[in-house]
RNA sequence: GGGGAAUUAGCUCAGCUGGUAGAGCGCUGCGAUCGCACCGCAGAGGUCAGGGGUUCGAGUCCCCUAUUCUCCA
């Protein structure tokens, strides 16, 4: 029976390292998962920082996947990009990290998906009072013994070592330099960064403090980092002071566990080890009676069983990119250990209910969407486990042909291009008594990487590089386009014919940056405005001595580029110029927009609450909104929502749309994109009641002005992502106009009303199919008739039967069974060359079909070499199997003398055999 | 964002170096049976995903598009 120790039972911790008693305070000291996390919580709350809930594990930050770490919430914060909530704060976050997911299960405490207590001090309190609080909640709270503890400081970092050395009073010899390596931190090359400061759990304390080695995680691990922000690193690598300096501290809630709890690993935790149990249920086995091998796939099962139930609950859908692809790498894990152990039937669903109900307590949300949560387990699982059965199949096919070993390129075609793994591929290959070329298979897969990186060169036009640099140099555009729609604008920089210029003529294409401007630059999804700039003598009219046509606007960075046409005049920077927007494209783009809103809304409405956008269009005639949904949405569900939509068009909704806090926005519901980066001051787009969005785009002021909805098409983009494409507001009549004039112009063609045309093209279809079969069947007849008269022609030589006849108005396949069966009639002698038009009024096509009986072929005579010879007298060529071959041509006037050449050629041949 | 692959009858899939589109299951009818299952016979069912190209001729070769699968970032 091994000694170890597995669920955590109270009373019982003599045989494990266990931290030796303090005399605490009055309150038991923490041992579950959760009271280690209220505990927490709850020291730093009472010492002034607020507690914040965990952020949801797609970060608002576009430049990261996955939030990876219990401060990525607050980064924006650290790097003075956002107002902090607060001077102090304390979170509880969840996290999840994928980079070494190898050594998952194999080692004591990796995670893909964790948990990390944080306090944070943003500006505050600093280095003494943050050490003072860490030893504090370990030692009383946590009631850590002090010899069992180990201090880390930055090499450089005599401040902390004398605070740790000196107020708290830790044994000098316990606290250990390290390198930047382990104990500096920095978010990047440049930006805040400082020294840190790491709290270490010492397992065996009677090995003394001469030799300690942090490195060695058998006898140590690391469970409190306090970080210290105390400079600005710039680009040329000087550090100087923060007048600012924040406290970043990490406690990760599963190694706290461990230690607490008395159990060798990370997963024999409370936090993990309930989902080992029901993997080891499902699998029918003991995880204590397993070997190392076993248990790893059960502490993969357990670990990952938490990443993407969070994962999936945040709203995560597997696919084969980005995020959604994380999940999907992890979900086939679970599948593949879960097959490992012997569980043969599928259990994800299972593991997500038993993780559901592992964490929903600390994370309600997972009860709430705990129906999507196992929809998906269970569609993802399904679908791999087709993946799996395809790849053995195909490995079959491999292994049948009885090779030495699998070559690197088959196993890694299994794996790239049908998703089989290599570890199964070695798994088989195995039982076959047979290797796989594993080098061979990372060569491909290096070389695949590097076709990759090779083809991701982005391209770089220098139009575009000319806009950048005078974008660079620009003041910002102050926009002016949500209350007007006409605005003096000043030119502040031009560019003409892609090279910067201070001065444009008429007929120059330009771009032209303005201080301010009513032009809506692309952006939201929403395209840019249309419309003219006006200068010289009248401005207000087209009578102006200056015109400048605008076809579009971009945005770069803040700067917004007009791109143009000068129609008359020529411009200058500095010049003064009226900007007026074509205001009925606005209109229509601004009706466009407002229906978006609408229909994200109505779909929320409809399919799913919690369907989240994956992008949008937003033109002058059209709109296009993409979004996650594992489905097609039926036609009865976009009848609905088109009901609905034209409904809230009829109700007459004012819009209110302000400026508020994006904390305030977010609190009041506003629907955010994910993957988009927000001010701290945002536009809130709302219909009351209805809708209520951030969004920078234009929009109606009533709903009533978007006058009519309706979806044009609905279709999927990729795996998980639906699309639909519709119009509003003016642009509807358009599309109804166009549509009505086709079905018109139908009803006249098919001379029936709109309601009838239908039944009458399927009637019509059906008579056609019809027709063509009676045609097809009356030419074989035809065909079969001249050829049976065509059998007495055949000329006897020797014992070959010698048959060419011209045969026309047959088509290719006719003239084809005609020859078989006249070769058949005739005996294994038989030679029959038919050539005919199969349109006799088009001498432009030329068809030329041979038959050769067993005899003839064994004279030597192939019909597909022969045919082909044939054929060239008539201007094409042909070929086929050596008893039957078609061939063609072009020239119907050649067909006579082609059928004479081959007869003779055949007699002469047939007359040589016998001689 | 960049690779690889798939798309053929209602379903699962064959179809070789271009030369008359096939199998199994399912379906319909007939036979056999008291009846059912099994069985026997016959039959229906295909714009070979769509579009363009090469060729005398394309399911097959090339390009584009769509959808699905899959790997990499």
């Amino acid at each position: 029976m091994p000694s170890e120790r597995h669920a955590p039972r109270p009373g019982s911790m003599a045989a494990a390292p266990s931290p030796a008693p303090t005399d605490g305070p009055a309150s038991p000291r923490p041992r579950s998962g959760a009271e280690i996390r209220a505990a927490f919580l709850r020291f730093y709350e009472q010492r002034g920082h607020r507690p914040m809930p965990s952020a949801s594990l797609i970060p608002d930050d576009p430049t990261v996947l996955l939030t990876i770490a219990g401060m990525l919430p607050f980064k924006p914060v650290f790097l003075g990009q956002a107002e902090r909530p607060a001077p102090r704060a304390t979170s509880s976050q969840k996290c999840i990290r994928t980079n070494d997911i190898e050594n998952v299960g194999r080692t004591a405490r990796h995670h893909t998906f964790f948990e990390m207590l944080g306090n944070f001090s943003f500006g505050d309190y600093f280095k003494e009072q943050a050490i003072a609080w860490a030893w504090e909640l370990s030692t009383g709270v946590f009631g850590l013994a002090p010899e069992n503890l180990v201090v880390s400081v930055f090499r450089e970092d005599d401040e902390a070592e004398a605070i740790w050395r000196d107020t708290v009073g830790v044994n000098p010899k316990r606290i250990i330099r390290m390198d930047e390596a382990d104990n500096f931190w920095a978010s990047g090359p440049t930006g805040p960064c400082g020294p840190c400061s790491e709290i270490y759990y010492d397992f065996r304390p009677e090995l003394g403090d001469d030799a300690i080695d942090l490195e060695d995680d058998t006898r140590f691990i690391e469970f409190y980092n306090l970080v210290f922000m105390q400079y600005n690193r710039d680009a040329q690598g000087t550090l100087t002071p923060l007048a600012a300096r924040n406290i970043d501290t990490g406690m990760g809630l599963e190694r706290m566990a461990q230690i607490l709890q008395g159990v060798p690993n990370n997963y024999e935790t409370d936090l993990i080890y309930p989902l080992i149990e029901a993997a080891a249920g499902l699998a029918g086995v003991e995880y204590r009676g397993l070997d190392e091998k076993g248990k790893t796939s059960l502490k993969v099962i357990g670990d990952h069983s938490r990443a993407v139930t969070q994962l999936i609950g945040d709203g995560v859908t597997a696919s084969n990119l980005g995020r959604g692809y994380i999940l999907r790498r992890l979900l086939r894990r679970v599948v593949r250990h879960g097959r490992l152990l012997g569980i043969d039937k599928p259990f994800l669903a299972a593991m997500g209910e038993a993780s559901i109900a592992l964490m929903g307590e600390a994370y309600p949300q997972l009860l709430e969407r705990r129906a999507v949560i196992l929809a998906e387990l269970e569609r993802e699982e399904a679908r791999f486990l087709e993946t799996l059965e395809r790849g053995e199949k195909l490995l079959a096919d491999v292994l049948a042909s009885q090779p030495s070993q699998i070559s690197g390129a088959q196993a890694f075609e299994l794996y790239d291009t049908y998703g089989f793994p290599l570890e199964l591929t070695e798994e088989i290959a195995e039982e076959h008594g047979l290797t796989v070329d594993v080098a061979g298979f990372e060569l491909a897969m290096e070389e695949q990487r590097q076709r990759a990186k090779a083809a991701a060169v982005s391209i770089d036009l220098t139009l575009q590089e000319a806009i950048d640099q005078v974008a660079a140099t620009a003041a910002a555009t102050t926009f002016k386009g949500y209350e007007a729609l006409e605005h003096p604008s000043c030119v502040l920089a031009l560019v003409v014919n892609g090279e910067p210029a201070t001065l444009a003529g008429a007929g120059d294409q330009v771009q032209l940056v303005l201080d301010s401007t009513p032009f809506y630059g692309e952006g939201g999804g929403q395209v840019g405005d249309r419309g003219v700039l006006l200068g010289g003598g009248d401005q207000t009219s087209v009578d102006a001595g200056v015109i400048v046509s605008i076809e579009g606007v971009s945005r770069n960075r803040s700067v917004f580029v007009h791109s143009g046409r000068i129609e008359r005049g020529c411009v200058a920077v500095g010049d003064l110029l009226t900007a007026r927007v074509d205001a009925a494209c606005r209109r229509r783009a601004q009706a466009n927009h407002t229906a978006t809103h609408l229909l994200q809304a109505a779909l929320k409405q409809v399919v799913d609450p919690g369907i989240g956008q994956a992008g949008s269009l937003v033109d002058f005639d059209r709109l296009r909104f993409d979004f996650h949904c594992p489905r097609a949405v039926t036609s009865a569900e976009l009848e609905q929502i088109e009901a609905l939509i034209n409904g809230w068009i009829a109700e007459a909704h004012t819009l209110e749309v302000q400026e508020m806090a994006i904390e305030k926005a977010k609190a009041a519901g506003a629907v955010a994109m994910f993957g988009e980066k927000y001010a701290d001051v945002v536009r809130v787009v709302d219909v009351p009641g209805v809708s209520m969005e951030l969004c920078g785009g234009t929009h109606v002021a009533n709903t009533a002005e978007i006058g009519l909805f309706k979806i044009v098409s609905e279709s999927g983009v990729a795996a998980g992502i639906r699309r639909i494409e519709a119009v509003a507001g003016p642009a509807v009549l358009a599309y109804l106009n166009e549509r009505d004039a086709v079905v018109k112009q139908l009803g006249e063609r098919f001379k029936a009303q709109p309601g009838e045309i239908v039944d009458r093209v399927a009637a019509l279809q059906d008579e056609l199919k019809a027709s063509g079969k009676a045609l097809a069947a009356a030419r074989g007849e035809l065909a079969l008739a001249k050829a049976a008269a065509l059998a007495d022609k055949a000329e006897r030589v020797g014992d070959f039967q010698l048959l060419v006849a011209r045969l026309d108005g047959v088509d290719g396949a006719g003239l084809q069974s005609a020859a078989l069966g006249l070769a058949d009639q005739l005996g294994e002698g038989a030679a029959v060359v038919l050539g005919g038009l199969p349109d006799p009024s088009d001498l432009g096509k030329v068809i030329l079909v041979a038959a050769f009986g067993k005899a003839v072929i064994a004279a030597g005579q192939q019909a597909g070499k022969f045919i082909g010879g044939v054929a060239k007298a008539c201007g094409g060529g042909g070929g086929g199997r050596p008893n039957l071959a078609q061939a063609g041509g072009r020239d119907g006037t050649a067909l006579v003398g082609a059928l004479r050449q081959a007869e003779q050629q055949l007699r002469e041949q047939f007359g040589a055999a016998l001689g």
